[in-house]
DNA sequence: TCGGCACAAATTTTT
DNA sequence: TTTGTGCCGA
């Protein structure tokens, strides 16, 4: 294997292949490169056997990236080798040996919305009001507990004065033991188990030790407490650890990511030998300088300063707009000047902003200037109700104790058991502590439904039973056609021919390939696999960015992709920085919002725009912006404004502004709550000043529609206001909210 | 059991 | 603005 085309610092990375190691990798820096040159390496040069090597991601995708050029490189295939995300590589391990720890090997892997069904079950059960305990917040509680490695024992006892996390504490102990019952695992429980089942079984343990003697970890610092005790278990006799991250893009706090495993990583382990890659070879310099200038306002991290060979490039471009609608024309407008005056494609374009509601008018204007566009997120392919329909039979197929499953589709299509029904088979396999399942196959001996109801749950465990018996003789996809037709489901959808319905068909179509795709592409072409292949893979093979479309999508959606044109849209305060973090008490939050906006930066390669308005329509309800304070701490030197209006507002009396400067100013001087309460008396004195009652002629004055104007006459609670550029309106400000400037 | 209506809520989402 | 949810009457 050659070295040669590798700089010092990234050769360094491969060459040092013995005992822990840390690759600070910045954005661009060639970590991908590094991280499969390094695997050949240890092949071709160290002979090491591909069988002792893991290495591990977190997407599917960047898992598949690594093997693709790992194998090119090696020019061989090979099987031996687990390249792998956490979540894939722990299914692998628990198939094999979960039974060890009281699970089933067949399990099912629960989605967010099985999850949130069966979090709903279990409040149900235990009688707790979902409007106190919110489904969704009580998930990511558990999640996060999860993710500490917490078990519901720990999480209580470490919450007993605690009276909503002791009772939080009592959904998780039912919500795992239901899980249990059901022989499903969510993803958390993917990881987490593995540790379990790690710390239990030694000799499970030390057959991974053995073989893993090389570990690689990429985005090591998005990792969570589970996953970083995962890794640290299996490294622990050999060190031989390699973990490749950037704390500077860290964006996934409120997801579990702990930012502390990358930063104190040199702590965590003996002799650590660092690398820093800094030489970025993606961006110009300016954005570079850009970027290296708006992430060192954060205090939590580790120096680094990207550089670039390009020296030469435009700078930054800052366009501030009206509203949104003007904000999105812009964006339409140069994208098509762009595209035809300096050959660049469309592809090589990208729209990022901060929150998935941004796109509608971005959208509305690519659609009027005829500009295409793909947008990434959204409703995914999986989570559609036909899919999912289809997906809980095949489950309650391959696993009959799966509940959510079996629930899900008992009375789809509508087959006569209605919720009082389903309620009693429930009742009775919690008495039991059996499944549904188990009910429901005896169900004569149940004495309190109704015959019409007996007779109606007997067909359907029939037809799931002779399913069953088909899933022996028939591969996945002829399986699949199957239970379309003996279930009716098909039937039914034909049976009102609404275009609705026709793209239900379409996708269920479009399953059955994808299905056929997995058995030509598999070794293991059984139901199980391919269920967990799906799981496992929930972002459908979007159409590899192909033909001539614009990219839009977040943020956090871009991070790994790079495009020479970015629009970086909304740059303003409470949008990006997002409110949330701007009025937590909690400066991290504002940090995590600052990485997101160097990640936003970083994606550019020659050209990036950032766009603001000076007043925005979000969710219905309009409000004057204030330009971001990342808009703030770009250097002078890095940035060209395209247009200077003349209302521009620079610094508002926004109550979150006014929170902001005290939160500074307290910060390391008084407790949270003190805080707490000045910030909100100040808000209130900044809600005051903002009073209209006595507004006068020569007030300068905001308006959600027509914006910036003075007021020149008034006559009761009607206002007359001239508008810049927009002329003289009568305004009653009774109905109006009108801001005082 | 379903459709209609009022009401509330609304970041980010690799698996 | 959009989207989801809960409740009520037919």
């Amino acid at each position: 294997m050659n070295l040669e085309s590798l700089n010092y610092e990234q050769r360094e990375a491969v060459e040092k292949t013995e005992g822990p190691v840390l690759i600070l990798a910045g954005a661009g820096s060639g970590k991908t490169k590094v991280l499969t040159t390094r695997i050949v390496h240890l092949i071709k040069n160290k002979n090491i056997s591909p069988f002792n090597i893991l290495a591990i991601t977190f997407t599917n995708k960047a898992a598949n990236e690594m093997r693709e050029r790992v194998k090119s490189l090696l020019k061989e295939d090979n099987d031996e080798m687990w390249i792998s995300t956490f979540h894939s590589c722990c299914v692998r391990i628990l198939r094999k040996d979960i039974n060890k720890i009281g699970y089933n090997r067949s399990f099912v892997i629960y989605d967010s919305s099985d999850q949130l069904t069966l979090i709903k079950d279990c409040l149900k059960e235990l009688n707790l009001n979902d409007k106190v305990f919110e489904p969704r917040a009580v998930i990511s509680e558990i999640s996060s507990a999860k993710d500490k490695l917490l078990s519901p024992k720990k999480y209580k006892d470490m919450n007993i004065s605690d009276n909503r996390k002791t009772k939080i504490a009592e959904i998780y102990k039912l919500y795992q033991e239901r899980l249990k019952r059901s022989s499903a695992l969510d993803f958390d429980d993917l990881i987490v188990k593995t540790v379990e089942l790690f710390k239990e079984n030694e000799e499970v343990l030390e057959y991974y030790r053995n073989r893993f003697s090389y570990i690689m970890v990429d985005e090591y610092q998005d990792t969570s407490r589970a996953q970083y005790e995962f890794i640290r278990l299996l490294a622990k006799n050999h060190q031989n650890i390699c973990v490749v991250g950037d704390d500077d893009q860290s964006i996934y706090g409120w997801r579990g990511a702990d930012i502390r495993n990358i930063l104190e990583f040199e702590k965590d382990y003996d002799n650590v030998h660092t690398v820093k890659l800094e030489q970025n070879y993606r961006s110009t310099q300016v954005i570079l300088d850009a970027a290296n200038k708006v992430i060192s306002n954060n205090i939590e991290r580790k120096r680094k300063k990207l550089w670039s060979e390009k020296k030469e490039g435009e700078k930054i471009k800052i366009q501030v707009s009206d509203d949104e609608i003007d904000e999105a024309n812009f964006v339409a407008d140069n994208i098509y000047k762009i595209s035809k005056k300096e050959n660049i494609k469309y592809s090589d374009i990208a729209v990022l902003y901060r929150a998935n509601a941004q796109a509608r008018p971005i959208e509305d204007a690519l659609n009027k200037s005829n500009i295409p566009y793909t947008i990434y997120g959204g409703v995914k392919f999986y989570e559609r109700k036909e899919i999912k329909d289809l997906l809980a039979y095949l489950r309650v197929i391959e696993n009959p104790q799966d509940d959510i499953s079996l629930k899900r589709i008992i009375n789809v299509p509508r087959r006569g058991i209605g919720l009082k029904s389903i309620e009693k088979i429930e009742d009775r396999a919690s008495l039991r502590q059996e499944s549904m399942y188990s009910v429901i196959v005896d169900i004569e001996s149940n004495s309190d439904l109704s015959p019409k109801a007996k007779k109606s749950i007997k067909e359907f465990v029939d037809i799931i039973g002779s399913l069953r018996a088909m899933k022996e003789v028939y591969p996945v996809s002829k399986l699949i056609e199957k239970v379309l037709k003996t279930t009716g489901y098909i039937e039914e959808l034909e049976k009102d021919k609404k275009d609705e319905n026709l793209d239900r068909i379409d996708n269920l179509k479009e399953f059955v390939s994808i299905a056929i795709e997995f058995e030509r592409n598999s070794k293991e072409k059984d139901l199980e696999n391919f269920l967990t292949s799906i799981s496992l893979n929930s972002d459908t093979d979007e159409e590899e960015n192909e033909n001539e479309k614009v990219s839009l999508m977040t943020i956090h959606t871009s991070k790994g992709l790079e495009f020479p044109v970015v629009f970086l849209i909304g740059m303003e305060e409470n949008l990006f920085p997002i409110s949330r973090a701007v009025k937590s008490m909690n400066e991290s939050d504002i940090e995590e919002e600052r990485r997101l906006c160097y990640v936003g930066i970083t994606r550019a390669k020659d050209i990036l725009y950032m766009t603001l308005t000076q007043r925005r329509t979000l969710y219905g309800k309009t409000a004057p912006s204030v330009s971001s304070r990342f808009i703030e701490e770009l250097p002078n030197e890095c940035i060209e404004k395209l247009n200077s209006p003349q209302n521009e507002i620079t610094y508002s009396k926004s109550s979150y502004n006014v929170l902001d400067k005290y939160k500074q100013k307290y910060m390391n001087s008084i407790n949270k709550q003190t805080l707490a309460k000045k910030v909100n008396a100040t808000i209130k004195e900044a809600e005051k000043e903002n009073d209209t009652s006595n507004i006068k002629a020569g007030d300068k004055v905001f308006h959600p529609k027509f914006g910036v104007g003075t007021v020149v006459g008034m006559m009761g609670s009607e206002l007359t206001i001239s508008f810049v550029n927009k002329g003289i309106k009568k305004i009653n400000k009774e109905y109006t909210t009108i801001d005082l400037l």
